[in-house]
RNA sequence: CCAGUCGGCCGGGCGACCGCUGCUUCUCAAGAGCAGAGGAAAGUCCGGGCUCCACACGGACACGGCGCCGGAUAACGUCCGGCGGGGGCGACCCCAGGGAAAGCGCCACAGAAAGGAAACCGCCUCUCGCCUUCCUCACGGAAAGCUUGAGGUAAGGGUGAAAGGGUGCGGUAAGAGCGCACCGCGUCGGCGGCAACGUCGGCGGCAUGGCAAGCCCCGCCGGGAGCAAGACCGAAUAGGAACGACGCGCGGCUCGCAAGGGUGCGCGGGGCCUGUCCAUGGGCCUGGUCGUUCGGGUAGGUUGCUUGAGGCGUCCGGCGACGGGCGUCCCAGAGGAAUGGUCGCCGCGCCGGACACUUGUGUCCGGCCUUACAGAACCCGGCUUAUAGGCCGACUGGUAAU
RNA sequence: GCGCCCGUAGCUCAACUGGAUAGAGUAUCGGUCUUCGAAACCGAGGGUUGGAGGUUCGAACCCUUCCGGGCGCG
């Protein structure tokens, strides 16, 4: 595949989990989506991502599964089409475990796509 | 074949493509090769290794844990083999199982009495009095009942979880270990056993109720913290130390006739640490301002980090836990945390349907799950708990056949 | 990685440190009162004492183990 292409930054540190949350919100079956733009100097690195998955969503291995399956999901989306200078968090759902890995992938790509409109789709160009 | 007991094991397999982590190869990059979760990785309930800190040796106290005996082990609260008690027809299973004649405490309600015995209803003897019947002419006497007082007794009734050995016979006014037999208990001795204990005999003659997962006593064990331990490298900022200058709570030394100066040399005092004490102690620190220099630590990075009381095979010793010899192998090392994703075939299981046939099983088709419990975090030994389904071995009780 | 605490009616709390029917308030239901409701009064139901096992004659209480929740330190 595209091997050679950019790579998904990562998200490690509560404060930068907490910036995310405070932008856009798309939600899904098997996820929600939390999006926002870094501050000024961190800009223009590439888009980073941030799973999480709590402790409500099950048990350890039950985790892990979730875990992978994003990762690997995210694997198969290119971060091209995701904007520069943002961070992403998926915080799981249970879902995320029984849901077909396709449609896991496209809900994903979608709900990137989403999350760069400025505003609450409000003006019909969801 | 049915029912059951005990022990051990597996807990998906093969393949394709794309990924992740580590190691090796390689000058680097790229690429290649190899390896990559568990029996419980879990809970964190015990025991150790390892690391740092503390401690002169030690003793006592306090605190915590353990508790039949012997063994295994680095150690253990674990394991093995016994003993004793309890359960089961049996294989077998269960037991925190030292001490209650060191002391304190508790034993509600009920009951007379709940612990150095006592005596409610009773039973028995004697006795004051009353009354009835009988004998007698009468005095008086006999028997039965009620009753006063004194005494004996613990068999029976009744309460309770438990009533100061149990059962039986004798004995007695009634009774009682009062006497005897057996059982139980205690004690002494013999024998067997390393021991726990067992067994036999003698003696005692009931003394010693239960609770120590109540306090406690006895014996044994225990210094504290934990890989975020610890080691190395090492920003910014703040703080620290040394040196120099200015300088001082007291004393000393020294210069000076004196005023005063020099010297941080000593001490008091204060603070902290070692659980407390014996205990005196011991160790460390201790004034301010300015200047110069230095090193420690924080963020971060590297290391500790996986070769170990190691796995497998085999032989020997031992009833066994286990130990020893030889051979062979290297078998996860992440770091907000790798061990994955999507498929194909097979196997297992569940659900539904059809067919065959004796309940039930077999065959075929379709669907679901691609499986239960569950994810390493310094490493071992255990314990406990969770676990779909399946396999193997030994044994017990039935049933049938031979 | 250590250390500590708590679980009792739907909810908030008791139960004299082992002693018998686990008790209050509130909530729920029924009744009285009222035109109706509220308040008040009367009555009733509601508990595997978080689960299991053990010690004891007897356990909410003591012990062991599991489950759930909370707190503290590094």
């Amino acid at each position: 595949m595209d091997a050679q292409g950019p790579r998904w930054g990562r998200l490690t540190q509560r404060a930068e989990f907490q910036r995310a949350a405070k932008g856009r919100r798309i939600g899904a079956s098997a996820f929600t989506l939390q999006a926002n733009a870094r501050a000024t100097e961190m800009r223009a690195q590439g888009p980073r991502i941030g799973l999480t998955v709590t402790k409500k969503t099950g048990n350890s291995p039950v985790r892990n599964r979730i875990r992978r399956r994003l990762r690997e999901a995210m694997r198969r989306i290119s971060p091209r089409a995701a904007r520069a200078d943002f961070d992403y968090v998926l915080m799981a759902r249970r879902d995320a475990l029984t849901l077909a890995f396709d449609a896991l992938v496209a809900d994903i790509a979608a709900a990137i796509g989403r999350a760069h409109t400025p505003r609450p789709a409000r003006d019909g160009r969801s």
